[in-house]
DNA sequence: TAAAATACGGAGGGCCCCGCCACTTAGCAA
DNA sequence: TTGCTAAGTGGCGGGGCCCTCCGTATTTTA
């Protein structure tokens, strides 16, 4: 496909912006229908532009996911390896818990996976890594733990902190909670 | 009421049995109408028994729930209290994990709270209060930490493993690692 | 400007949740 | 045992959502 049709590519951004305010106000489970409805599409459009929940998802959350990794690429030649890694860390807390839905795309595998290779979670694994590599080295984290260990965690976090009053607070201080271990051995 | 009609409580107890099973094959979201026409009975019928879907999840695992309040009560006495935290602990998210739907009512707040205060979360957090309590004070988790936050800790770590290719062992993983500390000060 | 390719949107089927209402049945009393 | 009464039941209709198909409208290209 060389170039898509103005109109297409019209109704692609209109799609992407009522979808973002739409999952802020309902979460990820939004009715799609409501959204083709308030950007003044049929539905079949959205699922055209979209095949998918998920690939809504991704799409609206792409440029947030994005700032994440830019901000790991930032902290990748800080001095304190282990305090660039926890800022990282409370830095995605903080996005996901404030962003209704985005741990739905963090979330892999979850309901129609397709194992894309450019998951937003593999994005954000990816640029993470250089950051979780130096702290290993530095001793401040065990050398058997993954990226992805990490964020798993930190998407249960926000999940199961998603209704509380104040998720934000209450995911950060779970957050500070697993960094410092509930019971490590002394 | 001082009583039930012999039939309710006939279906009462049909239902709990078809909805277990329908639970376990299709998760806290499984269908109410394919529960009742499981069991031979209107969907009205489930509806008057159990008000909204939680009461029905609720209802299904209070046996599961009570069982590990009562492995509480065993551990209590324990001559090692950080051991028998973190068993119990374990024992909680192992349940969950293999239990599908489980975790979906100590969700406290999901969906449809309705902040009864024998909610299946609360009798869980009072039956772990003890163990929490003398391992804090054996020094070995620190003393601001709650019951609530622990089991909040391990429902996000089960949502969050719910579709891993083995559940049970990567969210039995993610404990050890949020029980050890992701970056415990040294 | 006309033909071809591309994109659109509404209709219809399937499933689900929910509330209503006439009917059945269990349990009590005579 | 036989009625009587109220608790309990189940089917129906309304409203939504997701999804697919297909005739139509719009854009691009020749």
């Amino acid at each position: 496909m060389p170039t898509q049709r103005a109109d297409a590519r019209r109704n692609h951004a209109r799609l992407l912006a009522v979808a973002e305010e739409e999952i802020a106000a309902h979460g990820a489970a939004a009715s799609l229908e409501q959204i083709a409805r308030t950007a003044g599409v049929g539905s079949a459009t959205v699922r055209r532009h979209f095949p998918s929940r998920r690939a809504l998802l991704e799409a609206v959350f792409r440029g947030r996911i994005e700032t994440l990794c830019a901000h790991a690429r930032e902290l990748a030649g800080a001095a304190d390896a282990r305090a660039a890694l926890l800022e990282w860390l409370r830095a995605v807390t903080a996005y996901g818990a404030r962003t209704r839905g985005l741990v739905a795309v963090l979330d892999r595998c979850a309901p129609g996976d397709d194992g894309a290779p450019d998951a937003c979670a593999a994005r954000l694994a990816q640029a993470g890594a250089p950051l979780l590599r130096r702290a290993a080295q530095d001793g401040a984290v065990a050398p058997d733990v993954a990226v992805a260990d990490l964020l798993t965690l930190i998407t249960g976090i926000v999940l199961a902190t998603e209704h509380h009053p104040d998720p934000a607070a209450e995911a950060d201080r779970l957050l500070a909670l697993a960094v410092a271990g509930i019971s490590p051995r002394r």
